[in-house]
DNA sequence: GCCAAAAACTAATAAGCGTTAGTTTTGCAA
DNA sequence: TTGCAAAACTAACGCTTATTAGTTTTTGGC
């Protein structure tokens, strides 16, 4: 009858999510049972409920508590006074950053969102849709003060958004980068291209 | 008591995967029911074992159908006697001709390889790092041959596949490009970049 | 039109699922 | 040290799962 032990300034919830994330991205949601995440933490699976409401309650607060870190750090960009280059390599550092330092959480509200029941799946979905779209205005932006070569920003938009979601691929097969050389290889590229 | 139609010059077999390939897209492989899979094609669930082993080997044989094509595609580019940017051009251009005509399986591939079993996911593995490792031989050559500017050839081919993946996006939205813009849109960005 | 084989059916299995109810244990505040 | 709320437990619920066994229907080749 070992107790959750909470990290400080954390609650039991707090624990129980972090394992959730981290079962939710190697196992999946729907293959991830709830007994299994009992052992995880180191109860029997019924003691869950003293903190959670139910399974689907954890996939809702993984994929908003990210969704809404991003939303705010573009909102955070836009406001400052900089080129939209600057505000383009500051939106993908960001990115990479979040990658490395939530990896689970990023990677399930990646891949395990369409496991959200209505309305979150749509609010959700409607969150994404309003960040790429700001994202498009942004390149727009850049296009009109002549600093992109580009025709269609949509497509950059998904280009680069995609690459960055890439970037689980190595993190996953623990392939060594500093996050430094790894965020300007990938700036590098997705901005300036690689043929000489 | 209605009877699988399969396609002329196909097996019932084949229309069992084509509706499962469907389902696993959208629903996911662990979501999916047999059931759910029964009442796509139109009969009941248990008739469905009449044609396929298991529900693990309809992933199987989606899996390995794409791996094997994307594989077969390489080796004929690499044995042609041109550049290796034209190389690459052609490798993306395919990539995109998959998205585009196999949209399903080739997410199926992509997203839901995971819940293999082994030893058939050590195999999947192994021939998508095998596929990986050629591509980044090819880059490699292109560095040699003074075509690229790049400094790290693994970054970057997971930089474009991860941007090939990402069509998935615009494809399940049902954006319309035509194929032919798309590609040159996508060649375009990855290649040569964005800024001025 | 007959017959075998293919392909459908119904019924049932054991196992696993998320979750609830009811009870016992724990640990902090007084 | 006592008391109470928080947090753990066991037992069990109703449901869904993939799959099997056994039976009936369909259909193409003679």
């Amino acid at each position: 009858m070992a107790r959750i032990k909470p990290a400080k300034n954390g609650t039991r919830k707090d624990v129980i999510i972090r394992k959730a994330s981290a079962l939710f991205r190697t196992k999946g949601f729907t293959a991830t049972s709830m007994r299994d995440l009992a052992i995880s933490v180191g109860v029997e699976a019924p003691s869950l409920y003293n903190h959670i409401g139910s399974k689907s309650e954890l996939l809702q607060d993984i994929c908003f508590k990210i969704a809404d870190e991003f939303t705010s750090q573009l909102e955070k960009t836009e406001g400052k006074n900089v080129s939209v280059l600057v505000k383009l390599d500051e939106i993908i550092r960001f990115h990479i950053h979040m990658m490395l330092e939530e990896f689970d959480e990023v990677f399930v509200a990646n891949h395990e969102w369409k496991y959200l029941k209505e309305p979150q799946l749509a609010n959700f979905l409607n969150q994404r849709r309003s960040y790429e779209k700001r994202l498009v205005t942004l390149v727009e932006a850049g296009i009109s003060s002549n600093e992109f070569k580009i025709s269609n920003p949509y497509v950059t938009v998904l280009t680069i958004l995609s690459a960055l979601r890439g970037l689980e691929f190595w993190l996953r097969h623990k392939k060594k980068f500093s996050p430094k050389e790894l965020e300007n290889e990938m700036v590098d590229h997705l901005l300036k291209g690689m043929v000489k």
